[in-house]
DNA sequence: GGATGACCAGATTCGAAATTTGGTCATCCA
DNA sequence: TGGATGACCAAATTTCGAATCTGGTCATCC
């Protein structure tokens, strides 16, 4: 009977790990961060408020996973994309699908939409280390424009530091929403292709890249994608 | 002697008004908005409370008028340099300039950094009419495009909707400063410099505008300035 | 008759009590 | 006997009424 045990044990506690993240997304879109309180998640999953501590060791921390997940969701989309079709790869076409993502899952919305306090539950790996929100994506952002660079789809003449700040600015500006507008309010995916046309306009090369560097390019992205992917899970 | 009376008493009136606005720019960067207290401003003006009150209806009108000559300032400012050179009229340098004036202003940068309560305040026009921020700001806008676009400065194949959604989005997102950055920041020119490159490379035709065709343009980009100017101050 | 500041009502702040909630741990089964 | 639990605790948050502050008025004064 421990052999049943020690098998079932490690499935029932995964199993059960996944009812309480659920949990807490439903609350976490119903109700926003600082209204979900512990207690609610645990009546929901059907367990003890304490049990919840035997998977993770602050509300915090929790959430953080919640969020690493769907971050984690929305890169593997990204990926799929890009292995489908290289000139997904293209900065453009990159950062317009964030943008995308950014917009379309109700998690980083809920987030982004007024419940910022959460965004310290982001500065927690699983394992406990700092800061994975900023510097997670920046590192990302950061080696995406190496590579892009690296394979002649960005100017090499631009330092990339400014690329990246540029980079940074206009996408925190799209998605800031070019602030109050009076009237019609522009659909997210014309939104998104105006957010990829200036990248495209203001930072790719104009020479149209050739297919054969487009995939090699893509290799390089689909990598810097896995990392991001792997340390986000640690 | 009413003679005396009635020619000084308007000079009066009128250095009493500068006085007190003043004072309340003063305490305006000092404090912020919400701290600053019509006392206080009476106070540094040297005049009884009350008599604020014989130049302003409100607090809020007030300030609402000390902003407004900041902007009109900083309009003027813009215009200036198009009549001294025309080039001073494309798009990219525009928005370079209103992006360097509100980072410099220190009025528009302490509202910015965090007082928008302030914002509220903005919302009336000297006789009392309402939102004068967005939509001042907005038409403005509106109307450069349109003149950017009848000369050709523009593309007029993409609807002139999205450009001044463009214009308006990265904008902001440089405004708002491609938010959390680790370690160095870019300095305020600099950051200028990369605003005005992509909103050139998006936005701006790729030919290099006649000088004839350019000064022709600035002459409606300096009436447009003209007229947001006088709406400005009703 | 223009300037003033005491005055008022409504807004804001303060603070202590009451409540909530993240996190612990003695207890209880299976 | 080890994993699950919920009563429990300290700290944080919310409540709410009292105290204070402040925008705006107006009777008074020069």
């Amino acid at each position: 009977m421990t052999l049943d045990r020690s098998a079932a044990a490690p499935q029932a506690d995964h199993a059960r790990a996944e009812r309480i993240l659920a949990a807490a997304r439903e609350l976490l879109l119903a109700w926003g961060y600082k209204r979900v309180t512990v207690d609610e998640i645990a009546r929901r999953a059907r367990i003890g408020k304490g049990t919840v501590y035997l998977h993770w060791k602050t509300k915090q921390m929790l959430f953080a996973e919640l969020l690493r997940r769907e971050l984690h969701e929305a890169l593997g989309v990204l990926a799929a994309e890009i292995r489908e079709n290289s000139a997904a790869a293209l900065p453009s076409k990159v950062v317009r699908e964030v943008f995308l993502q950014q917009t379309r899952n109700p998690v980083t919305r809920a987030i982004h939409a007024g419940d910022s306090d959460i965004l310290g539950a982001l500065a927690v790996t699983p394992a406990g280390r700092p800061v994975i929100q900023e510097l997670g994506f920046h590192t990302l952002l950061a080696r995406l424009v190496e590579v892009w660079r690296a394979h002649g789809l960005m100017a090499v003449t631009a330092p990339a530091a400014d690329q990246i700040y540029t980079i940074d600015a206009v996408l925190t500006g799209f998605i800031t929403g070019g602030l109050a507008f009076p009237g019609e309010d522009v659909r997210p995916d014309h939104r998104a292709d105006l957010l990829g046309h200036t990248i495209k306009a203001a930072l790719e090369t104009s020479v149209t890249p050739d297919e054969a560097v487009l995939r090699e390019a893509a290799q390089d992205v689909l990598a810097a994608l896995g990392a991001a992917r792997d340390t986000l899970m640690t």
